[in-house]
DNA sequence: CATCGTTATATTTAATCATATATAACAATA
DNA sequence: TATTGTTATATATGATTAAATATAACGATG
């Protein structure tokens, strides 16, 4: 296995960060169980939590990122929308560039570590 | 001012952090000071706290990035070795590169962002 | 050899954050 | 119109984390 940094942008807004790794994670389970709950399970997180992430996503871009619906047969649901799926896209391209861009440097320097004991 | 991402960058090791954006400021404060102590004030950080960082660096790494001295005349202080100073080098480096090759991505983002009232 | 401010460390206290719990509204459908 | 599982929200509880406090050792220097 490669020795790999963790790499961790986020775009601030205000007091928040409008995106990070958790919320795209978030948005990813959004997109592959419908709901917010189901979400906030699959993750091993508080629904209140992840109701909290989506909240901050929508109000801190121009559009809602997730787009959710009380009530109905099933309870109602969440999915992610065009644009949502399109800060996503843009989103997980930074992280591979900047990951790319420090990969030999990560290399280099993990050959400083010590010997990780224990 | 231009709109800036957070980027982090942390080198796992073990349990821990080798190093991190906190770790490094902090050894620019130990640089700068010449003590752990006076370097936790000016970062308004605990002694405690800054003693931590320094010695899980310490522990992280191949070879002591901070050498310290208890006792003398002034006390003692702390100091960064050249080692540390190396370390401290790359690490700020790699943040540059990371955060150059997504400078371009970063600032089509923000463009979808809502203003940011409040 | 007494003094000084620091390193080094443990323990207690406080602040922060996340989770747990509870409740109402929702709207399609049977 | 009763049922259903979700969204939406507030409040209380618990857990995690950082800070505050305390103490001993250190060692050059006057």
């Amino acid at each position: 296995m490669k020795p790999t940094a963790y790499i961790r942008i986020r775009i601030p807004h205000g007091e928040d960060f409008a995106i990070g790794p958790g919320k795209a994670i978030l948005l990813e389970a959004i997109q592959s169980t419908g709901s917010i709950s189901a979400a906030g399970r699959e993750l091993n997180m508080s629904y209140r939590r992840a109701w909290l992430l989506v909240d901050s996503m929508n109000r801190c871009f121009r559009k809602p990122l997730v787009d959710t619906a009380a009530g109905g047969r099933s309870g109602g649901g969440a999915h992610v929308t065009d644009f949502g799926l399109d800060v996503l896209q843009r989103f997980r391209a930074m992280e591979a560039k900047a990951r790319a861009a420090i990969d030999a440097d990560v290399a280099q320097l993990f050959h400083l570590l010590a010997g990780k004991r224990r």
